[in-house]
DNA sequence: AATATTGCTATCAAATATGATAACATTGTA
DNA sequence: TACAATGTTATCATATTTGATAGCAATATT
């Protein structure tokens, strides 16, 4: 899985697990201190966030932080 | 949590992952593309990795990225 | 219809992570 | 003892993320 093929399935991801909450890229970025175009950029898997910010959105969002890492094991 | 508590447990839990894998850092980055001098920043949680360098070290290290970020919940 | 909300994209500046390298201490090994 | 490997810290340059902002489209909501 390249850099980019992660940043998108990480992107959805969080979209979906957000989604689930009924939360708004504005409210978790508000919750989270970030911008809601970064919150865009990265659903978008336009970049590849710190981990700092995957423990975060978990935090806010009131879920396992490694449920954004639960990659289907595709690759080697 | 702070950022910089964050960084710091991740660091530990890098270190005891690719300790268990009986890896040293300079393999690890080797493996990862990354500078052994980088390993030591990131161990020591001097610096907050990217989500993508997080999979990488799980794949090398044969593990499930989610791993790194199983952190008891201590905070709300 | 008008307004607000949401999400996307682009731009530029600021902050941060990383690469590359060097020097040092420590430990293992020849 | 020498030598290599390992890990740490520091520096500076480069790359990347993020902040801040704006404009746009689409969708609620009034």
């Amino acid at each position: 899985m390249t850099k980019k093929e992660f940043q998108i399935a990480l992107g959805k991801r969080i979209r979906q697990l957000r989604e689930d909450k009924n939360m708004s890229q504005t409210e978790l970025g508000n919750l989270c201190d970030i911008e809601r175009s970064n919150m865009s950029r990265i659903e978008a898997g336009n970049t590849n966030p710190s981990s700092y910010l995957l423990y975060l959105f978990a935090q806010k969002l009131e879920i396992e932080a490694s449920e954004f890492l639960n990659f289907k094991s595709l690759d080697k």
